[in-house]
DNA sequence: GTATCGATGATCT
DNA sequence: GATCATCGATACC
């Protein structure tokens, strides 16, 4: 069993019905897809927790996997948005991103979570640390939840998968995405203010998002 | 606390 | 042949 190390999440939200974020939800500009999915919980047979970090990625963003048209690998960005697009990283991890915009080719990379629900479980499958960074970072967070390449093109209003919607509003505050070398000036990423889940904290440059305007 | 580096393999030029 | 939407170990401050 692993130890805990007196590390404190912070207070598990209260999740009502099983009610699910609507499909229109995601027919928007993925830069504001991603703002809002900050606070929402993401959960995998029934694992999982509140999304902390997110980063948006579209067909014009020379950054994403998109940007030169359908491939075999990104094939899943191309299609229904509300539906999952995996991928695998470095040949080690997977990445889970959520497919949204209102062009094809759009797609948000969930980067952390404040892990919530079935706790055990990801402590199991990720190891000894703290229980705050069991999801800090994309490849840890399909480590915690067993998400792989098996579940790429998923609906995520269906069983394995569920999506709720934010209890509530969040402080988010937004800057440059990680890990990239094109666009890398672009402040799509997004995260929860003051979060102890976050992979990594937002600088001096972190700010209040300036999202796009509608199309 | 930050910096650097190796693992590891699919994808794309 | 180069490039990765990463992670964990290690070294050093």
């Amino acid at each position: 069993m692993t130890q805990f190390r007196g590390d404190t999440l912070p207070a598990a939200p209260l999740i009502m019905a099983a009610s699910s974020l609507n499909p229109g939800f995601f027919t928007r500009p993925a830069d504001l897809v991603a703002r809002e999915l900050i606070g929402c919980s993401l959960l995998f047979h029934g694992v999982g927790g509140v999304i902390v970090e997110t980063e948006a990625y579209d067909e014009q963003d020379p950054a994403s996997h998109s940007a030169r048209g359908p491939t075999a690998r990104n094939r899943s960005m191309f299609g229904a948005p509300g539906h999952a697009y995996l991928y695998r990283s470095y040949g080690l991890h997977w990445c889970f991103n959520i497919v949204c915009g209102v062009r094809p080719g759009a797609a948000v990379l969930v980067r952390a979570l404040q892990p919530v629900f079935e706790i055990a479980a990801m402590r199991q499958r990720r190891g000894d640390g703290r229980d705050a960074k069991l999801c800090a970072g994309p490849g840890r967070l399909c480590a915690a939840l067993g998400l792989d390449g098996a579940f790429d093109g998923y609906d995520l209003s269906q069983p394995p998968f569920a999506l709720l919607p934010s209890t509530g509003s969040q402080h988010v505050l937004t800057g440059p995405r990680i890990g990239i070398s094109r666009a890398v000036d672009v402040p799509w990423r997004f995260g929860l203010a003051g979060s102890p889940c976050l992979s990594r904290p937002f600088g001096r440059s972190g700010r209040l998002p300036q999202v796009s305007a509608s199309p």
